[in-house]
DNA sequence: CGGTTGCGAGAGCACTGCTCTCGCTTGAGA
DNA sequence: TCTCAAGCGAGAGCAGTGCTCTCGCAACCG
């Protein structure tokens, strides 16, 4: 087991993930400029140097964060999704156990938006400007699919389930739609995995202007006008309506 | 006039502009993170502290740099705009002068794209996650306006032209459509302003994905696909069909 | 012409990321 | 059980940063 692995590989764990709370720490406060090796070393009350014992370079302390955050993100979403299906499978409004798709769409597009609202350094660092000389390593791309995947999987349920309105797919689009579709989910239309892509990054379009300050003073009631865009973006990959 | 304001108000210009230049050739090749103000006082051949005659903190230069930004990104897309009314005009394939409302927003799209994909670092800098401890300053609001202001005018015209179809506005949206609506546009249904600004959103969405690599691996043909993305885009503030 | 003002140069402060060397401690193999 | 390499923290140091302050020189205005 990894409790016998000996005090000294603990104790590394230990100091690894006090190094990256406190980063994070920092970052949450400051933001991703301003996060300081020598600030975390400072207040984890060791020397600069020793720092450089676990992490590299300040970048490598970053990209850690990233995943860390990607992981987060993620979580948040796949939560808000696992809560929302299990309160319908107890419930007795559920139609033998479906609940719309557009609501689980929307669901999980809200609690991503409330995790970049709590988390706004963090999720700039993750979907806003690559902050150093980038080159985002292969190792988050894990990570950073989750979301991806949680949509395809509501989208892949409403497929299988009731079916969906398949999108127009213009001739031009159609070739990129097919390597697309091969790529990501042979088992849905082209059309419709095109769709999911493109409302994917719309989606963050609309959380990154709101949280970059591009709404200031010109969207007030922001949640209810992220829901309605939300469910717009649903219906746009071919999500139906909710009975409801 | 101008030429006589004396010698010193004119070096002062020049230097300003020559400041600005040089960090611009810095931002565009290394980043905003990496802007230095020694750096850009070295290529100039002066000594730092120089530089703060003319810009009172690296934060002012970067504040001036987002403003040219802006300023850049909204002629280029006036630009397109401009050129493609003047092409409609002269050929004869224009029903009454008028252009498909829907080629228009795509046009303009595309030539928001194409500034972003030839200038990523100062894309970043006015559509990524703000740098410094931000607060973008009041100086750049109306600089950051134009491409919004670009927009609504495509949106009017075909409004008062062949008219536009308006998309659904569900009852909780309506008060904050309404608001939106007399804030910004007036003459249009409050509808149709609530589906532009989120339209307005989605549309960096789909630049900011492409150019700071979430697209990597996954869409290849970029072009095509935010072409056809743009064109859902103004489908969905109600722009009809190009008839073409 | 004299005095105010703008400006460049230089030194200096506090901070950053990062490297290197020096000892102490730990833990695995002989 | 002893030994010795590996892991680790401390400290000094380098090159670079943003920014401040003071000092002279030059240009401009009355």
């Amino acid at each position: 087991m990894s409790t016998t692995r000996g005090a000294r590989a603990r104790a590394r764990e230990e100091v690894t993930a006090a190094i990256k709370d406190e980063a994070r720490r920092q970052l949450a406060a400051e933001g991703a400029a301003k996060l300081s090796l020598r600030a975390v070393a400072r207040e984890l009350g060791m020397v600069s140097s020793a720092l450089y014992r676990y992490f590299p370079s300040r970048d490598d302390l970053l990209t850690a964060l990233i995943i860390d955050a990607y992981d987060s993100i993620g979580k948040a979403a796949e939560q808000a999704d696992a809560a929302l299906l299990k309160k319908a499978a107890k419930s007795a409004d559920s139609k033998a156990g479906a609940i719309a798709p557009v609501r689980r769409w929307v669901t999980v597009s809200e609690a991503v938006r409330a995790w970049a609202l709590a988390h706004p350094h963090e999720y700039a660092l993750i979907y806003g400007s690559p902050v150093p000389g980038y080159t985002a390593p292969m190792t988050t791309v894990p990570a950073a699919s989750r979301i991806g995947l949680l949509f395809f999987g509501i989208v892949r349920d409403a497929y299988q389930g009731r079916g969906i309105a398949e999108p127009p797919l213009p001739e031009e689009l159609r070739p990129e739609a097919e390597r697309l579709g091969a790529d990501l989910a042979p088992d849905l239309p082209p059309a419709v995995v095109a769709a999911l892509v493109a409302a994917w990054a719309q989606l963050f379009g609309l959380i990154g202007f709101e949280l970059f300050g591009q709404f200031n003073r010109v969207v007030e009631d922001r949640a209810t006008f992220f829901t309605h865009a939300a469910t717009q973006l649903a219906h746009g990959v071919g999500l139906v309506l909710p009975r409801e």
